[in-house]
DNA sequence: TTATGGCTTGAACGATCGTTCAAATCCAGT
DNA sequence: ACTGGATTTGAACGATCGTTCAAGCCATAA
């Protein structure tokens, strides 16, 4: 039986999501990947390279559930509110409720500071790949040429962000989240 | 000189607030506190216990720099405005740019359940507070009493979060922040 | 069957973790 | 100056941390 690079990783993304870098210990990891410290160390490095292709298969995978519901809705718009239904209603059955990039961008200071800014670019990443379809959605006169889709995508995660949060905080939250969303697709319309 | 509990319980939170609860040792807080661990364990009781009065010293400031805004400004709500621009414009200063709160009940899991709960409580006050307020400014016809104070204390307590993670993320967002806080501040009026 | 080369194993390393406690020190009351 | 109780000290504990590596295992080629 072969090793399944890809499944140890999963298992490993998993752990790290749910209990942060500092908590999560590699002798759980090695019990949920059932790998010996050698193995994992000439597969992954170290903790930390471990924990860096982590947020990037985490990232990878988001950016492409975002495109698999642009591509499946009626339209861009559509589909970009799909993605954030799914990610915000289905957050308490996920690893963790917070978004891994964000959580890490929390946790994490300058003395993992490569880990901080991988996260970091990982995260600009998800927002771009939100103006981008917020760009789509223009190019096919569904949202107003007017904003920036920069500027836009920059807003819906602020909102996404400060939504997981909440609902990490403070769980019963759920009654009111599908008025949260529509709230926040009244995009605000303002200059500047 | 007699030892200052006050004193020392400030620099355990400055610590525990800019690197999170498990990346903080006791070595460092020993350092900052410039205090020895016995006397540390008589007077705190264990890491655990030292955190919770860290969280619960962090949450009476942040209410207590609340009341100081609004009853220096002129109405409730111009004191509501200047607390989160202040949180908002000075949290690069700051231990960290994310309230304590947020990132302790961010980086908790259940293993750490009292501690965890003890984070929710007391953001839970800290969203209390800000209901408190706007009910004020209703009640001075500042702000219209259609809406539910509580239901607005919620929602700002989202944007805030989400503001202050952003900026945690994508440090050079600080120009578009005023115009961040006043969208904050066009409360959202529809029902439900 | 045997030799070879790469992968897996798990005991063990030094460092650091949170915590304890006997000894040293301090200070108020006589 | 002396004493007694409270406080402070810092060495040391067992546990666990991330990591290493010699030894064992196994599949393939001769």
């Amino acid at each position: 039986m072969k090793f399944d690079r890809q499944e140890a990783l999963h298992q490993a993304t998993d752990l790290f999501w749910a209990k942060g870098f500092h908590a999560t210990s590699m002798r759980t990891i090695q019990q949920a990947m059932d790998m010996r410290p050698g193995s994992i160390y000439a597969s992954f490095g170290s903790k930390e390279a471990l924990f860096k292709q982590a947020l990037q298969y985490y990232a990878a995978n988001s950016q492409a559930r975002l495109a698999a519901c642009v591509e499946q809705a009626d339209s861009p718009l559509a589909g970009l509110k799909r993605f954030i239904t799914e990610v915000v209603m289905g957050c308490d059955q996920a690893p963790s409720s917070m978004c891994m990039l964000v959580k890490s961008i929390t946790e994490l200071t300058e003395d993992n500071a490569e880990l901080l800014l991988e996260a970091k670019r990982l995260l600009n990443g998800m927002e771009q790949a939100f103006a981008e379809v917020l760009a789509q959605a223009q190019a096919q006169q569904q949202l107003s040429g007017d904003v920036d889709s920069t500027r836009l995508a920059r807003y819906l995660q602020m909102q996404l962000m400060g939504l997981r949060a909440y609902v990490r905080a403070n769980g019963d939250a759920k009654e009111h989240l599908e008025s949260l969303i529509d709230d926040v697709f009244q995009f605000p319309q303002g200059e500047s």
